[in-house]
DNA sequence: GCCAAACAATACACCAGTGTATGGAGATTT
DNA sequence: AAATCTCCATACACTGGTGTATTGTTTGGC
């Protein structure tokens, strides 16, 4: 009963799709063009069905958008949870999250696309715009936990976890889908370390 | 003959439009959403004339958008010639510098718009990529002249380059528009003027 | 096996936008 | 003053997209 829909999708002839087809779908769109190229006529082609299927699952395409933000959020916000820091090694646990949010990052091309489309599309988008700020701040104050670890006045953690922030997603607008980003990524990364952890450059 | 252009433009009855003036009002449109929103419908709106005024000084809607990522290119380019180090100060320098790419351009809202609407549009056009990518290197390089008088290793000079200029697009990107960014900004470029100088946090 | 619900196809009206062809008014040249 | 050039208006054909109404088709519950 519960899992019918499951069994009926995996039947392999003719597969029924659900919401999150939809939204799975519309995530290569938005990837691949931003939200202005989200249209429910290519994604219906795309998934090899007809319009009609889209309007029994969503009653316009403002509910798509709308859906794929709040989808969006869920799961930045979520994922939060898995780089809590562990409270090992300071230097250790820096890099690791540094690593995490630069040179993994930067393997996730798609992941990528999707997250600077959307914030390209809070920049007219009032509902975009909000849930952007939403994960901004959650990420910054969650990094401040790890910071506090390195500077004891407030005002300090709060500037470094935001510089560090920024750095991150400059890096990724600027550096993103470029020739030989790689080692050019790892760089900042090793370099940004440093700088958190207030190494004097030996030169 | 040459300023007959000029003359009619000058008379407020009847103003003879140009392709600057077209390009002016569409860097609104860009700015205000993006390429995807540059229609050629509103913009003949917007400047209270036909469409066929607008197919008269351009061929179609890719020569809009080529000319206008063209001025944008050689504008960006051209106007680095102001920022050229002046051999004072190596502190005071900088921090005139960061307070130009920071505090300053947070107040040219429109034009920081256009600059991200152009690098998001960067992200699904080849062409736009390429001037984008132009103009980075542009930037990053003439910023190493400054950097020269930091350290004397070639590799960290880039680098650092690099990083303060990341940090800066991302700092555009995640505080433009933003509540109480003005306050923010001044201290992540503090931060910024600090860390490249390499001085130790006093904490 | 039958029925109702879930899901999808088809056909329609409608709109926004592009591009083109053609015409027309005003200034410039000759 | 006639011809020409510059710039814009008007009208048309066409495309691609949305949304809706109606009609199938499958599926699970009974």
């Amino acid at each position: 009963m519960t899992d019918a829909r499951q069994t009926r999708r995996k039947t392999p002839e003719k597969a029924q799709l659900t919401r999150d087809d939809w939204l799975d779908a519309a995530a290569g769109e938005v990837a691949a063009g931003g939200f202005s190229q989200l249209r429910v006529l290519t994604l219906s082609k795309k998934l090899g069905v007809s319009r009609g299927s889209f309007y029994w699952h969503f009653k316009d395409h403002e509910e798509l958008v709308v859906s794929f933000l709040d989808r969006w959020r869920d799961r930045r916000l979520h994922e939060l949870q898995y780089w809590k820091p562990k409270g090992g090694d300071v230097e250790t646990e820096l890099r690791q999250i540094l690593e995490l949010l630069l040179t993994d990052a930067s393997r996730n091309i798609r992941r990528l696309q999707v997250e600077l489309a959307v914030r390209d599309f809070a920049r007219r988008n009032d509902y975009a715009a909000d849930l952007v700020t939403e994960v901004d701040e959650a990420r910054i104050n969650q990094n401040c936990e790890l910071y506090e670890r390195l500077s004891s006045d407030p005002q300090r953690i709060r500037d470094l976890s935001l510089l560090m922030y920024v750095a991150t997603i400059g890096s990724q607008v600027v550096l993103t889908g470029k020739k030989g980003d790689a080692e050019t990524i790892r760089r900042v990364e090793d370099l940004m370390a440093r700088v958190a952890l207030g190494q004097r450059d030996e030169d």
